[in-house]
DNA sequence: CGCGCCATTTAAAACGTTTGCAATTTCGCT
DNA sequence: AGCGAAATTGCAAACGTTTTAAATGGCGCG
């Protein structure tokens, strides 16, 4: 029957009540009288009103939405973990009714400017912001708005405070160096990427940590380096570890994706996965399940996190703490079948 | 600089002008002065002004957003399309500046409920619906609001219209009967959901008909159903397909998460693929390509279907068309190696 | 009966924008 | 210089809500 919406004017005039006092009905206000209140509830309920956003948040100057900078990259590169972030953090939001809002950068638009336009006309409150990078603008952007956000992934260096969460890849990196060590490797390859993104150094420096740590002069460290979406240059970097003439006995990846593929190009060069290499990446996603034998990663628990971040960024937004929300998640490992006992023979 | 937003007010101030004229100028109005026009946009690019959603949503009734309801499984159970699909459907809006809501649905809270919110607070000019039911209470919702939106998938009975588009599912079983049935297939498995999703029937129905239309009596088709995501209950469907007397040489799968659970058990009862078995299935995710030996499937390209539907959306919203855009998309065969010529001996 | 106090309700302004209509300015022409 | 039309600009209302400040009514008490 609606074909248009309830409006608090119109309840009113059905009721014969004025618009202020439908308005404080509505909310609870104590100083309304609870006959009138319950009635109004009743009526409200039975139009099936649901008070404008628009001009809630006009009054109010709050939106009740979150946002976020929708990654749009090359034609067939989806960000992986898109899908569990947005729904993680649907799940955080969902508790306050906040909605999440999804702004995506136009071709040759950058994300700052989408940032910006989000952030100045209003539509948030708030803002997520993944994959942090070494020198980030976004992060400068919003200090100096100071604007409620949550960083998921850290600075390097510590010059201002802000609220982020961030997996402790440092840690995951050591573990997964005490791990093989102890297994008998002595030689590791570690596949990175050359973007400027701090979460690249955070957990190079934990592997670099945990070497140091166990203070073995035998230990060695080969690093692989290739652009993040270059599939090209990514399979020549591994292969040129892979076909040194010491080749490593453990390659660690930076992430899934450099894991599978350095799987694949083991296999393609008649290296039995984890006989003569142990393989371990970092992420946990899908495929690494399926990709025999079996990847031993890390998982990130994207999803909890992201329902974390969502969480985090309702308290700044309704109590602009003063001292930083910050919150370390340590990666559990998931142990498949990719890592074994360092070869003994010669390679 | 500026802690605040600049709006409009200060802007005509600043600029000796009525607010009228700034706001028109800045529309691009051919009323005003060109040269006004210049002065004003120059000053608003220099101010870094931003028009306030909410009171544009406020006065002109088009808040500029798309909305979707955020689908919140269990706790380990993300759709797996979602990453892909809002990537896609970000890209289609963001030619016309449009940004995505996307409302989580509370545990116990129905989809429906989330929808009529999303609507009725002015939130949204169209919504996007996935995962059409067999009775689809958000479609009649919609229908009935008078409501734009595009669904992504069908209804099976054409009895009201709609804009929708939909992957020819049909369209792929049956080639992918034909298909088997040339490899000398002859014996059918079909692993299926139970859940009223249209798309099921669609599917099957596509097998079915392409079975008709070669009729050879001697084909024969057997159908394991499970529910969507017990995980049990689906293993023991499937295993009971694959020990049954007489086994099937080929089985179909309603999606990839099937054929990959197909894949597995067979393995698991010794029977290779694709000597023994082989195994087909549908929408071609990530895991598909790194399962061994390699899963023959279609790809749905969601991407590339979300932002069709984005587009058709902004013009559903645009232009109230009254004749319905509908659109089927037909999936692409992706000849991995899961598939091959039906084993000769008895099994 | 009148005063004041409390409980309850309301009028009106405000949020920042768009837009119908009216006012003002400019300019050509006589 | 003066007129009228065209060009340009401005006033004020409207969108639906929240909120401040004020009004109204009821009632006990002196």
């Amino acid at each position: 029957m609606p074909a248009r919406v309830t409006t608090l004017k119109e309840l009113a005039a059905q009721l014969g009540l004025s618009i202020t006092t439908v308005s404080r009905a509505l909310a609870g206000h104590e100083q309304i009288a609870l006959k009138t209140r319950q009635r109004v509830t009743e009526a409200a309920h039975q139009a099936g009103y649901v008070p404008n956003t628009a001009a809630r948040t006009l009054v109010s100057g709050r939106s009740g939405f979150v946002g976020m900078v929708l990654p749009i990259r090359g034609p067939n590169l989806v960000d992986s973990f898109l899908g569990e972030f947005v729904t993680g953090l649907g799940e955080g939001l969902v508790s306050h009714g906040s909605d999440l809002i999804l702004a995506a950068a136009a071709q040759g638009q950058s994300e700052l400017s989408v940032l910006r336009h989000v952030v100045e006309s209003g539509r948030a409150d708030g803002v997520v912001v993944t994959r942090i990078a070494e020198v980030d603008e976004r992060l400068a952007y919003l200090r100096h708005r100071n604007f409620p956000f949550v960083a998921h992934g850290r600075l390097l260096d510590g010059d201002f405070a802000y609220h982020w969460l961030d997996t402790d890849g440092a840690h995951a990196f050591g573990e997964a160096f005490d791990m093989l060590y102890d297994l008998g490797h002595r030689h590791f390859g570690l596949v990175t990427i050359s973007e400027p993104m701090t979460f690249r150094h955070l957990r190079q420096d934990g592997l670099a940590a945990a070497i140091a740590r166990r203070g073995d002069p035998s230990v060695r460290l080969d690093v692989a380096t290739a652009p993040r979406f270059d599939r090209g240059a990514r399979i020549q970097a591994i292969n040129r570890l892979l076909h040194a003439t010491e080749r490593p006995t453990a390659i660690v990846a930076l992430f899934d994706e450099l894991a599978l593929t350095v799987m694949e190009e083991a296999g393609r060069a008649g290296l039995a996965i984890p006989r003569d290499l142990s393989v371990i990446g970092f992420d946990n996603i899908a495929a690494s399940a399926y990709a025999p034998p079996g990847l031993t990663t890390f998982d990130a628990s994207i999803r909890r996190c992201a329902r974390e971040i969502g969480e985090m960024l309702l308290t700044v937004i309704g109590d602009r703490p003063d001292s930083p929300l910050t919150r370390l998640v340590r990666p559990t490992l998931v142990s498949r079948a990719s890592h074994g006992p360092a070869p003994t023979g010669r390679n």
